[in-house]
DNA sequence: CCTTACATGTAACAAGTTACATGATTAG
DNA sequence: CTAATCATGTAACTTGTTACATGTAAGG
């Protein structure tokens, strides 16, 4: 149920059309909520069938037409209603800890291998959110509470990746001599 | 697709019945992969129906039978398939990221709310997480490879703690003079 | 008296994934 | 010649959630 609310949270920010959110939902808010362009699409028409989003058509000349997207005064309502509600907390579901507890069946260079890209993967992103953090945020204590939050969430992720790369480091010099 | 291979994996160590595995599900291996008792009975049905596990019942006096399930040879070589494959990284998908990136439109004492509940959890996970690194992984470098690995996924547990814990003080000193 | 443990399941639904479809334009 | 960008969608499938069902016995 939280797909919504997020599509809700990003065209409150500057309303967008499906392609446009799609593209997000893959970079900057990937790491928030990600999202297959199909769901979104599907989310947003249901959105728009309930009142919650207001659809403007561009028509273009040879491709579909563009459908721009808003936030009514429902959807924000039902957004602050969300937002108000403590949401539990997601389940944790990660094939690479159900592959070490498998233990004595895993082979050994596979899972180095495996530890290897994931290395590269948080050390890539943890660049890349290092940049925004430059970028934007260089000074926390005189943005608004808007882009404190903001930047709370952004925080959230570099600490994440920064506790990938130390378990990493003990995952590395655990198996070093097994 | 890796819930069943939870399943063999956790059989792998120890024939269990489907009630057995929901405990287990909901506790120890509940931070490894989490499932419903509903998800497990019907995934053993299946794996059961397919000969990757096999099945003895054991009659019961007013009561549902009760189901031992053991891996078979061919359930052995699915898992370890399985394991030998690169998994892709599991999506983000945190409601609370998505309720700090609302940013303006969330209430102050909801917000503090959730992360103080937030806080309380993870404190208390932790604390169990260290009791069983106390009890069972004192010694890690004396361990065998396969509970090393299984000491891994705990330590994944317990970095992963710290590192909320570390992002909730960060989040309450910034929220302080918002 | 009410809840929890025991032990399994059916049914219906919501959420998320994968495959396929269209069709022009631009960049390598 | 191939792939990517633009822009939306349908259809079929898998995974995960929620509600409901059965029926005894023990513990607070």
């Amino acid at each position: 149920m939280a797909l919504r609310y997020a599509l809700l949270a990003a065209l409150h920010e500057e309303p967008a059309t499906g392609y446009d959110l799609n593209q997000r939902f893959g970079r900057r808010q990937g790491f928030v909520w990600s999202a297959s362009h199909q769901q979104i699409y599907r989310e947003l028409g249901r959105l728009h069938e309930e009142g919650l989003l207001s659809m403007e058509a561009e028509p273009q000349a040879e491709r579909p037409d563009r459908k721009r997207y808003a936030v009514t005064p429902a959807g924000e309502a039902a957004l602050r209603d969300w937002l108000a509600t403590p949401q539990p907390r997601p389940a944790t579901r990660d094939p690479l800890l159900v592959k070490l507890f498998a233990g004595d069946l895993v082979d050994d260079e596979a899972l180095r291998g495996e530890l290897a890209t994931l290395r590269r993967a948080w050390e890539e992103r943890l660049a890349a959110y290092r940049e925004v953090e430059a970028t934007w945020f260089s000074d926390p204590e005189t943005l608004s509470r808007h882009y404190r939050l903001q930047y709370l969430a952004l925080r959230r992720g570099i600490t994440a990746g920064q506790a990938w790369l130390h378990w990493l480091d003990e995952a590395e010099a655990l198996l070093q001599d097994a």
